[in-house]
DNA sequence: CACTCGTGGTA
DNA sequence: TTACCAAGAGT
């Protein structure tokens, strides 16, 4: 064992990049960087680390900003429960710990946003506390050099690693250690292909020596995507337009859009011309461009969308539901990255 | 426990 | 084009 961690640390030591949060022993930075990072690539997420360091200096920044804000900010990261339970999080550090961030595993881990991984993360690396922060990652090492078979995501398969993984971190520099095994399972013991004759766990890896390499770490079956079908409505009223904010449980909560027709089917181009939302039942529909189905998928769900590109002639009204804003003033909303695309082809945006 | 929550890069 | 899946958490 003492040959695994050596080797791994060592490893560690010669191939670590240069990332901005390792800059630091703010835990307030490590902890954006660790939400940042939670299910998204370091490439994808180092610049909104960048733009959140800087516009939220500290804790009690985020804390005062508005949620729109900060969802603004988080706009095409992905899953946006993460910005708004940061945001929450944030508000609770700065009121019921007065700004200071909460030092021990469970108070952390009480915070939203934060599960297993990431209190043990902030624990281990902004506190120097001996928890394993067990990621896809380290899940990849351990069941490839150790021979673990049951999948991660099960009840079994998080006990199994969480033995192992606390049998084997050291009392010292834990997040170190924690560190290590995340970089080594993403860039030497990777997903597909890992080059194992330059590895150097080869010759004690479990995976390696029953040739279960490409088997390891077990996945369980995923669940299927379903289809929806929306026709988003830019409506011109002189120099204003409208648009919505999804409230609800469905996707993209709090983020804003144009008025949405959803429907069960595609429709075709002449059921799109004869469409009469109920969001606009009592006016003229005046349709001047009908803009290419899009397509854009989620990890469950499918989209195929369209922008309906209408003009008025000034009596249009929507109910309250919905706001008025200056054409010019879209960009400032936090829109999902569909909107975004619709948008930029069909030079709305 | 099963399912849901985005987006983009890679092979 | 499809399949995989990334420093997971909430319900």
């Amino acid at each position: 064992m003492t040959d695994f961690l050596q080797a791994i640390h060592k490893w560690y030591n010669q191939n670590l990049r240069d990332l901005p949060w390792r800059e630091t022993s703010d835990p307030y930075k490590i902890w954006i960087s660790e939400i940042i990072l939670q299910q998204t690539r370091v490439a994808q997420g180092i610049s909104y680390y960048h733009r959140f360091i800087e516009r939220f200096p500290t804790v009690t920044d985020l804390a005062e900003a508005e949620e729109d804000e900060v969802l603004k900010l988080w706009q095409g990261l992905g899953y946006y429960s993460r910005a708004r339970n940061l945001h929450a999080a944030a508000q609770t550090i700065s009121g019921k710990y007065g700004g200071e961030f909460p030092k021990s595993y469970s108070e952390i881990r009480e915070l939203k946003g934060i599960g297993p991984y990431t209190a043990a993360a902030i624990a281990s690396i902004a506190f120097g506390l001996p928890y394993p922060a067990l990621d896809g990652n380290v899940y990849r090492v351990l069941a490839r050099y150790f021979g673990i078979f049951a999948p991660p995501n099960s009840g079994e398969g998080k006990k199994k690693f969480l033995k192992i993984a606390e049998e084997i971190i050291p009392a010292e520099n834990p997040g170190f250690h924690n560190q290590a095994m995340m970089e080594f399972g993403a860039l030497q013991c990777i997903p597909l292909s890992p080059d194992c004759p330059n590895c150097p766990l080869i010759a004690s890896c479990y995976a390696a020596g029953h040739q279960k390499v490409t088997q390891l770490p077990v996945k369980t079956p995923k669940t299927s995507q379903r289809n929806r079908y929306f026709y988003y409505y830019y409506i011109e009223t002189g120099k204003d337009t409208w648009l919505e904010k999804r409230t609800g449980k469905d996707i993209w909560e709090n983020l804003y859009q144009f008025p949405l027709a959803e429907t069960k089917q595609e429709l075709s181009d002449e059921e799109i011309a004869g469409l009469q939302p109920s969001f606009m039942k009592n006016d003229t529909i005046n349709i001047k461009a009908v803009s290419a189905q899009k397509k854009h998928i989620l990890s469950h769900q499918i989209i195929f969308a369209r922008l309906i590109h209408l003009e008025t002639d000034g009596n249009f009204k929507l109910n309250n539901h919905f706001i008025k804003v200056p054409q010019k003033d879209i960009h400032t909303f936090a829109v999902p990255r569909l909107v975004e695309k619709l948008m930029e082809e069909t030079g709305i945006f």
